[in-house]
DNA sequence: TCCTTATATAAGTATTTGCTTATATATAAT
DNA sequence: ATTATATATAAGCAAATACTTATATAAGGA
């Protein structure tokens, strides 16, 4: 592994908001609207950043209709499953029980 | 380990001359005036790249008559460990055998 | 003491970053 | 076709970053 491509990724994973995005996903697949209620920023500063996660190649998506879903990648950096290791998994954040307020438990 | 001081690490860590200056000091200990001819920067950003990595935790520093020793310190944490083992080793930068254009082996 | 050397700090600046609001794109529903 | 929803992209801006040069500090040698 290059220190380069180390560079890329540690300064992907280098920001509070991020390091909360990846320890949503350890839990699952996560739509980007999941995402602007964990964090409290916008819809795309939401999108900037998982857009960085995706450029080092450290998560993937999927698209379900008009939501996306997005993952970590399942063959990570000997880096990455480093790091991803020691980030704090976050609660309130978990889409495959609860993505984009469908599912009947959301009051709205 | 909590996420905040993550990100304080991985900050840290994140930058392409910051990694260099570890990776030389999985060597042994270095002194800045070895890292200006390794960075090809200045002496203060040398002092400045260490100042970060000093506050992160990450090394730590010895003082030796004018000259001053930077070394990892030797608990790290978790994730440092796991970036440690990744980044890789720079040669031309040991401070150990060929400190401070001390030892008989410079042109000078 | 004065001068030199090694390093740190200060101040200034250009670049990068992380947000914002506005707009574009894509899908689904009416 | 029109409208609504979810996400992405564009543009602009404030804050952070990484350098520079100039200066301060500290130790050693003449």
């Amino acid at each position: 592994m290059e220190n380069t491509l180390i560079e890329k990724q540690l300064k992907a994973a280098a920001d509070l908001n991020r390091i909360k995005l990846l320890a949503c996903m350890k839990n699952g697949e996560v739509c980007v609207c999941d995402f602007v209620d964990v964090l409290g920023i916008s819809q795309p500063a939401v999108s900037q950043h998982l857009r960085k996660l995706k450029e080092a190649g450290i998560i993937t998506e999927r698209k379900v209709g008009t939501w996306k879903h997005y993952r970590l990648v399942e063959e990570q950096t000997p880096l990455m499953k480093g790091i991803l290791e020691q980030i704090q998994p976050l609660t309130g954040c978990n889409c495959e029980t609860d993505c984009c307020h469908v599912g009947g438990n959301s009051n709205e």
